[in-house]
DNA sequence: GCTTGACTCTGTAGTCACTACAGGGTGTCA
DNA sequence: TGACACCCTGTAGTGACTACAGAGTCAAGC
């Protein structure tokens, strides 16, 4: 299978293969005559395992570890499990977080009246007052990100 | 004031000053006989505004679009509530989206018995399988990212 | 006048998880 | 032989910062 072949398969781009494997997620595959990568099996099954890892919004990081775990299947499961359990701290945090900005912009909604001047909406006035307490307090170590995707 | 009493007045990087100012949100100060930047209080109400905005998780972008309705207090103010609006918007769907991955990785952690070894595990084995329908589906336009913040 | 130290300046590069080229090589068909 | 799809490497861009390097400025103390 070629990498044009295995990104339509996977649904993944085929740089973003490159990338994975560049990241060592996906070992190097081995090389045609005309040097291009050649993948088996193995590789869609890892890409898998990836894509849903991603799909669950875990680090690449994260992932790296998960997949150590996967190539030892002898050792005991349990440095995968508290990760799945870290992670889902991460995004449980991030809920509560993105739950108090959605008070705070719903309290903000309100505050205007509706046919005014912008000197007089209420929401700006309110924006140009210094932040409270609404500040991402306390997330350190969480990753999970904002609500505007990147791509 | 000059950059470090900004800084440390706002509880903002220096670094982060001088960026919001290459990118336009914050208009170039004057500057002191030795070419150091002078700020005054217009600066530090407007920084505040763009806190408050970054504390809500908008983009630059976003913001940028508010403080232009606000240097136009004599236009109507609908163009900023409706930008609030969307802002709402995508702060809900990133909760609907982070609430489904919650929902997946609570069924994930049950899979594992507890005391086995990562061949056996009921997690690793799960996300080995292809990506069902967890994916970020439909999430065109919305900003708000992650789990895992980025410093 | 000189030194020390805190501050400031510009410019560049790093972060993360990709994405998008540019400029070339390979493989297959007519 | 040419057209075309595909593949290769390498580099640069995204957003919102952050972290330097190397140089300049300024006030205080000696
Ligand atoms: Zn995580
Ligand atoms: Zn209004
Ligand atoms: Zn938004
Ligand atoms: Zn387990």
């Amino acid at each position: 299978m070629k990498i044009g072949e295995l990104a339509r398969r996977s649904g993944v781009k085929v740089e973003t293969l490159r990338y994975y494997e560049r990241e060592g997620l996906l070992p190097e595959p081995e090389r045609s005559d005309g040097n291009y990568r050649v993948y088996r099996d193995a590789h869609a099954e890892r890409l898998d395992f990836i894509r849903h890892c991603r799909a669950l919004d875990m680090t690449l990081d994260e992932i790296r570890a998960l997949l150590v775990c996967q190539d030892h299947p002898e050792h005991p499961c349990e440095d995968a499990d508290a990760l799945i359990e870290a992670h889902l701290g991460h995004v449980e945090q991030r809920i509560a977080q993105l739950s108090r900005l959605k008070a705070e912009l719903e309290g903000l909604r309100q505050r205007c009246a509706g046919h005014g001047t912008a000197g007089e909406c209420g929401i700006l006035n309110e924006l140009a007052q210094p932040v409270g307490d609404v500040s991402r307090g306390g997330d350190a170590g969480v990753h999970v990100g904002g609500a505007h995707p990147r791509r």
